[in-house]
DNA sequence: TCGGTGAACGTTGTGTACATCATTGAAGAT
DNA sequence: ATCTTCAATGATGTACACAACGTTCACCGA
């Protein structure tokens, strides 16, 4: 594996690397929706030329993270309630799949890597600056799960929906629509719940209060989403 | 519409085109599995500088159709016989949520689109000429399918998964590994049986009929493997 | 004052030359 | 004869200059 390695990083490791980065960036609203990203900047800020850049681009728009226009800009996309909605739709369901498909019992690593995010998530503070610690948090969880199923089409597909709803999430999170204590609270709790179906074997229940957690996270979203109507 | 419109198509517009070009010509089997894709040559043929030609290849290598290795050249990818059964466990799961979410009944248009291909299929021969266009008729069945559901990140990914089974169930069918008659009769025998059902109006059944016309597919390739193991 | 027009500017898109990498083949030492 | 070495070759990866495009704002006319 390159990342443990100290050789040099070959053209694809630096590429991938570049995406996730911009990702996370994306995804953690450094660069929120709607947000122009100047091509000629960002290869300055890695040192590099516009040209592996923009293949790296290419790529997040056609993930749906980001849209190009000739002689206008690079954007950060955004999200129509509509668009939200279905792709909420979808997770509910592909969550469910991930313990029916290829489902792979957690070994003592993985299990231990949940309960480190569960004792994180029991450590957060309901501190506006802890925000971004909270989502990257959630971002580990998501990731954690991917182990979860051996179907690596299923599972790269669902860490996929949740790179679209997450800056969404986090973007009601920070106006305020949501209440942070709140969320924080379900999360661990989340979290705790699916170690103990984990620890006990039971992936399938594991699957199930994913599921639910889901299900209230968009529930909330939803219901905020009356009192102050968007595009 | 770009495609009808005789204004000069944008970048856009010839990227997407370009792609399609390309992803189709994957899937037909114009270029197989493990060949070797000549930057330049490609470059040549579609009168364009490898600039372009790139950020398209690098589109094709995030759907996973092409890996490209620095130094060595761009190669179709294949699909190992594992890798092959996930996606066909998860096709046969994303079949059934079409008609559960966000289900869209067929106008007219739609409907005749289907009656087109039902009829083009009947007519189709047995004839190892016919196997491009056969597998183009397909193509043509799976991609009306993605009107029949408003979820559209569902919709492209059940897309997106039949152009990675594709190519390798043309591949069989080449190697003479599955039987030409066989396969045209069932399939016309789909398209029917799912016309039929979108024209009562139950989305449902005809969701029901897709899914199992594609698990009969699988089946006969498996069967077929046990005679000749591949890698 | 208001509306239209065009030139200047900044951005993404494209072409081209070069760098880097991996393979291949022949030449040389053992 | 066989293994090693290395130079030649052709591929992808990178940098840079320029073209194409859309916006903006100043200017001009009514």
């Amino acid at each position: 594996m390159p990342l443990t390695e100290d050789a040099p990083p070959s053209a694809r490791d630096r590429a991938d690397a570049l995406e996730e980065e911009l990702r996370d960036r994306i995804c953690l609203l450094d660069y929120p929706p709607g947000m122009r990203l100047a091509e000629t900047e960002l290869a300055e800020e890695f040192g590099i030329s516009r040209t592996p850049l923009r293949r790296v681009l290419a790529r997040l728009e056609a993930a749906g993270l980001l849209v190009s226009v000739h002689g206008v800009g690079t954007f950060v996309t955004d999200l129509r309630d509509e668009e939200l909605d279905q792709i909420y739709r979808l997770r509910l369901e592909l969550a469910q799949l991930a313990a029916t498909l290829d489902p792979v019992p957690p070994d003592a690593a993985l299990l231990a890597r949940f309960r480190d995010i569960g004792a994180r998530a029991g450590a957060l503070t309901p501190d506006p600056a802890c925000q971004r610690a909270f989502a990257r948090l959630i971002m580990d969880f998501v990731l954690a799960q991917k182990a979860l199923s051996a179907n690596v089409p299923l599972m790269d597909f669902a860490t996929h929906l949740y790179f679209q709803t997450a800056r969404i999430w986090l973007h009601s999170l920070q106006a305020s629509a949501l209440d942070l204590t709140e969320e924080m609270t379900l999360f661990a709790r989340e979290v705790a719940q699916v170690t103990a179906a984990l620890e006990a074997g039971d992936l399938q229940a594991a699957a199930l209060l994913h599921r639910a957690h889901v299900s209230l996270s968009w529930t909330r979203i939803r219901q905020r989403r009356l009192t102050d109507p968007q595009s």
